[in-house]
Order: C-alpha cells, then structure tokens, then sequence
DNA sequence: TTATTTTTGTTGCTTTTGCAACACTAATTA
DNA sequence: TAATTAGTGTTGCAAAAGCAACAAAAATAA
C-alpha cells in the first residue's frame, strides 16, 4: 500500500480552492516551539505543509515518548490522541501548519464536487494507512521480550524495503521510547543478537544475518 | 465522541440501495468458525450484520492475541492488520458478515449522491474513532510495569462510565492478553493491589479505592 | 444432574528487565 | 575551533515479570 497524501491527485489550485472553502487558517511555528499542548481536545483538522513535527506524550516520572513524526502533508487531529493523557504537538524543525474546523470535512459543497470526493478519499486512506501503521506498532508492542521486539521491529523494516541491511530510522535512544523498553537493556540485547550472530550492528546501520521467513 | 455506525443516519431502505451501488454480498458463519485467515491481503471492506466476532492473531509459541472483538456494524478490512503476521477473523458466535471490494466506496456515484456523502462521512468517524481506540491501547501498552498497565486500563474504564465500580468486559484470561502480559502475574499484582488497599476486586468487578485525576 | 472444560487464584523458582552510574564518542551551537 | 549537549556503549545490582504447575471454582455441555 503506497503512502498517500492528503493532496493526492489534486493541483495546487485545487487545493487552494478546498482549502478556501474549508475557511483554512495557516501558521508558522520556530523549532522547538509548542504547536499544541491539547491535541485531545482540538475540533481541528490539521496538515503539515512544511518541516517536521512530533507528537509527544509526556510520562509521569517525566520522561517522553514520541507518539508520531510526521512530515510535508501528514494529518494530525484528535484522532492522534489516547483519551487518558494529553499530548503536545511540538516543532521538531520550523514548521507551518494549515488547520480548519474538523467538521467542514463533511460538508455538503455544491461546488468543487469532484476535488471534495478526491479529498476524501485521500482522508479515508489517509486514516487507513494510519490505522494499519498503528496496528504495527501494537504488534511490536505486545511481544514479551525485548528480543522479540527488536526482531519484529527489524522484521518491519526489512519487509518495508526488502534488504537485509537496514538503518534505524532514528537515534537509538528514541528507538528504545519506540518499543517502550529501557535503553541499555536494549543494548544489552542488541549485544547478545551480535555476539550470537544474528545481525551486525554499528550504530544505527543493521545487517540481519538470519533466515526471514 | 458518541460510538458512529457505518449506518448512521441511513434508513433500511437507503441501506439497501447503498449495498446494492456496492454490488455487497452476504454471508453466514457458524460460531467458531475461521470467517477469514487473510486479513492483511483482503481487498474487501467487510461489515458484521449480526453477531459477534473476533480478530486474532497466533503468535510463534502458539499462544493467541485477541486484537479486536467486532459487533453489529462494525466495520473491518486489511486496515485492521498488521503487516508482519497474518491475522484471523474467527466467528465468535453465529455471525452475518456483508462484503464488498474496498475501491467501491471511493467511486463518484451520480445517483444517491447524499447517500453515499453520508456513508462517506460515517467511515471517516469510524476510522478515526478505531484510530483513537487504537491509540488508547499504545499507550497502556507502553507503560512499563503491569501495576501500570492495570491502572491505566482501570482508568480508561472509570473514564468511559464515570464510576470506580467497574466490570472488565471480557475474562481476566482475556486481560491478561490485551495487556500482553503473563495471567499469573496479573493476578499477583491485583492481589498486591487489593492488599495495599487500591482497588476491591472479585472475578471481574473491581472498585478503585484511589484518587484518580 | 453429572461430566467436562474453562477460568480463577496461588506459589516457588528462574530469567529478564529496569535502574543507576559512568566513560566515551558524535553532533551541534556559540 | 572550542565548548556544550546529545547519543552510544557497558556493567552490577535489585526489582519485576515470566514460566510451570496445581488446586479449586465456575461455566458450559452432555
């Protein structure tokens, strides 16, 4: 299933013209800066037109977890929020961002028609590919141990670009927050995979050495 | 966020000419039966008529994971699946299942245009609520230790029916597999709950005895 | 109603994991 | 380029969790 983008298949001047009739406010925000502090809350539908922005939950004993990276033309509203704790939208870079009322979505137009049903279909699998990545992520997450999760997790990306020489796609640090497990436990077993053969690691770069399916 | 059928607002009748734009099928399956063990690869949207059943998946060391359990018009397709491992539908009781190719929903009808605007806009809420559901279980998922992931899952209940008098909604067997953790330690860490005064528990009603918010 | 299966509750033991602390390297910013 | 911050790699120890096994209760089927 190929990533589709909200603005699949429409030119600029269709997007202009949906965004005007969405009533479409945009916003810049600096690096570092706190786009949202309520995303449980929000009524808005939100698109990231340019930069990179996390979504992050903020634990009890303080520490972070990144929800979600999202990137050009990624969605995020409250659909992106678990009900218990509140999450923060925060610019990883300079970012700008288009929102509008969530239910202008479902608005019957008169108008512009064709590009409405284009926009909805693109939400609709929008939300899909979400659905399925968040799917992932639970499968990972319901492993017992920290060497099954490394092993899915590498499974994942092996399937994703069908090699066996994989590069985490962020810090090692920020992989441990991925699979909610402790860091250095985490490269303790990294250790083990190695020691026992199964991958070459050096930082980021991996090379699974075992037979995949 | 009130629960949204995939037929909100659509009379029996408006269903009926919906299916039948869809060219929907129907089918009946007894209870226990596998309805589908290829969940990820489907190209059908699939909604349950009646009944109840379940999404699983069966781990390596045999072992099953319940991801979803489904119910009148609830909807599922290849979105409900991780990648990695393949999924199955199993009837949990006697269950009616309408199916339809996925790309139908995204054809430009001309007739029961106000329709099909409706069931539009009834698969997006769906999306985004199952999107939200999903959400809600990463994060129990990723507290670290089974006290946490007791309590964050007992808080999600207090929150959705605003009363410390809650029932778990399936086997503490089944609790135990949501929460991907050993049953015999939940057990222990319930009792080290009920010890410390937190919460009363009796099968699957329990009482939080503790602050919350 | 009895028999059978499933679920609950409990415990000892072992393994895994998290925590804390520290040295070292890489990357970023002044 | 130097200074500062962020990330990597490692270890000992303590705490938490998994596994295995079994008895008792509850639910379901015969």
């Amino acid at each position: 299933m190929a990533k589709t983008s909200i603005f699949n298949e429409l030119s600029f001047q269709d997007q202009d013209k949906l965004l005007n009739d969405f009533k479409a406010r945009s916003s810049s925000f600096s690096k570092g800066v706190t786009i949202m502090s309520n995303l449980r809350t929000t009524r808005d539908f939100n698109i990231v037109k340019s930069g990179t922005i996390n979504i992050i939950r903020f634990n009890y004993n303080g520490t972070r977890t990144i929800i979600e990276t999202l990137e050009e033309d990624d969605i995020f509203g409250h659909f992106s929020s678990a009900t218990q704790e509140e999450l923060y939208v925060i610019a990883e870079t300079d970012a700008e961002i288009i929102s509008f009322n969530y239910d202008q979505i479902f608005q019957r137009y008169s108008k512009n028609i064709d590009l409405h049903y284009q926009f909805n279909e693109n939400v609709v699998k929008i939300l899909a590919n979400k659905l399925q990545a968040t799917n992932d992520r639970i499968q990972i997450l319901t492993e017992k141990t920290i060497r099954n999760k490394l092993l899915n997790y590498f499974n994942s990306l092996y399937k994703k670009n069908l090699s066996k020489n994989i590069t985490i796609p962020f810090s090692l640090t920020n992989l441990a927050d991925y699979l909610s497990i402790d860091r250095s436990a985490m490269m303790r077993e990294l250790k083990n995979l190695k020691d026992e053969g199964l991958i070459n690691q050096k930082g980021k770069k991996i090379q699974l050495l075992y037979y995949i399916n």
